[in-house]
DNA sequence: CTCATTTGACCGCC
DNA sequence: GGCGGTCAAATGAG
């Protein structure tokens, strides 16, 4: 796709969910939590904003805004076709709670395994949707604690969910397509769950408490590599299959 | 008793 | 052979 094209795709996307954003803040703004939470948010998206109107004014004719993003080419192949999601979630002491009956961030999953990493000061744990055995739903989701900063997580979401379920977040996700290839740049914050809460506490990192959560957008920055800079992002990301 | 989580073992890929 | 991802038996909570 030419740069100009995928750059308006990603900026219609960022549009729409800034919308929805604004969205949110009104019809919630009866909770303290949220109205202290959406502001960030925005702001956060307004940056990807900026972002992304970087990368359709630098993005030479020459390349395209995959190769200013850094996608390695192996991404593009068909071999390597998925769905990858990347949400960077920041723990806060928020006062008022968000936490749902046992679904997170609006979906029920089911904690399969969890392993430690080389090199990672913290596990990372591993869940799929508890649906899986009744609908065949093969959506998955990593959860790993950032190393530079432990508050900061990065969930990874593999496959989309076929179960029945439905719920504002996905259809607040911010998705670029190309081609038959379909990559997820970001997404609205969900909530921890319970399930997410023990395990966080259950690690090394202790929390006081746990009464919220904000996510963010990853800034990112790359190298000509097509590398991901750890030190440019608070939330390490590895593009997986 | 049922169901979810834990955790060591196993498997496949690089 | 090492590592990441998954399996499955054991364990615990309700």
């Amino acid at each position: 796709m030419e740069s100009n094209a995928c750059a308006a795709a990603l900026l219609a996307e960022l549009s729409q969910a800034k919308e929805l954003l604004k969205e949110l803040e009104l019809n919630l703004h009866c909770l303290d939590l949220c109205k202290a939470l959406t502001p960030r948010i925005a702001s956060s998206i307004h940056n990807s904003f900026l972002m992304a109107e970087s990368f359709s004014t630098k993005a030479g004719h020459d390349q395209s805004l995959f190769s200013s993003l850094a996608l390695r080419p192996r991404t593009l192949t068909p071999r390597r076709r998925h769905v990858l999601r990347i949400h960077a979630v920041r723990l806060s002491s928020v006062s008022g709670g968000v936490k749902g009956q046992g679904e997170g961030d609006g979906f029920t999953w089911r904690k399969y395994g969890q392993k430690e990493i080389l090199g990672a000061k913290y596990p990372r744990a591993y869940f799929r949707c508890a649906h899986r055995a009744s609908h065949g739903c093969p959506a998955k989701k990593q959860v790993q604690r950032s190393d530079d900063d432990p508050s900061v997580h990065v969930v990874t979401y593999h496959g989309d969910h076929t179960c029945l379920e439905q719920h504002d977040q996905e259809q607040s996700a911010a998705a670029l397509k190309v081609g038959e290839e379909e990559y997820f740049v970001g997404q609205i914050a969900p909530s921890f769950g319970p399930m997410e809460e023990q395990f966080f506490s259950s690690s090394p990192y202790q929390f006081g408490g746990f009464h919220g959560a904000e996510s963010s957008w990853l800034p990112m920055e790359f190298d000509r590599d097509g590398e991901i800079d750890p030190a440019s992002i608070w939330a390490g990301v590895e593009w997986m299959s």
